[in-house]
DNA sequence: CGGAATCCCATGTGATACTG
DNA sequence: CAGTATCACATGGGATTCCG
């Protein structure tokens, strides 16, 4: 009792590779383990953005994989793009409800990430005196 | 109250580019966001694996990724690699009681992922459609 | 058995220039 | 303002071969 249910959840033996294409799980993580996905959610979390806000809150980000990355959480329906027609253009992005739920299971492994990061730092320093 | 921690959590306006690669949420999502960590890390929270016992339990992974994959988890500190020198030889490896620790906050964002996995889905067909 | 070495391709990411 | 187009480079990942 009290396991993680990803423990509990049964496997096949050996992992088929197209199961594991389809596993939404590896999936998720794909989609936010990239460099700019997560940064966006929590700032599209606090409030909505316009485009250009989004690029001057992030130092260091290409216009091209702000676009790239914002229309990736679109296509999965994590993020809303709305274009008000005015002159010059305004587009506001926001978080969808879908993308709103994630905030907590995301937030459960950022405590955690930050509780352990050291560890992980260590250990890292570790390896280099081998 | 009751706001998702990552919210909560004070930004610096723009985000500078250092802090970012420092970020520990980003470092572990980078870490676990590629195609065979967490598999490896479910296998191993079940119990210890020999290394072939591990590429035969994982259909389509190279030799060359797995290695890789278990020296990445192991230079982290989340997997133990242990040899045992026998004729021929074996190798154990582990979940180390760190790596133990990050089952449960990855059972979280895997149990979300299962129950949105379909919108996800369907969001990313509807684009399609566009 | 448990890898390492090499080669090759696909994808992620950035820089720069251009546009409705 | 909010992008697109193009090029270039680093990294992820697989196939194959070889080794103690």
């Amino acid at each position: 009792m009290d396991v993680p249910l990803v423990l509990s959840h049964r496997l096949p033996a050996p992992v088929p590779l197209d199961e594991l294409d389809e596993c939404p799980v590896s999936d998720l993580l794909r989609r936010v383990g990239d460099r700019w996905s997560v940064l966006l959610i929590v700032l599209l979390g606090r409030r909505s953005h316009r485009y250009n806000e989004l690029h001057r809150a992030i130092e260091g980000i290409s216009q091209r994989m702000l676009t790239r990355t914002l229309r990736g959480l679109e296509v999965d329906g994590l993020v809303s793009r709305t274009v008000h027609p005015s002159v010059p253009p305004s587009v506001e992005y926001d978080l969808t409800p879908l993308g709103r739920s994630l905030l907590r299971p995301l937030s459960a492994l950022a405590e955690w990430a930050v509780r352990h990061g050291g560890e992980i730092a260590d250990a890292r320093k570790a390896q280099l005196n081998t």
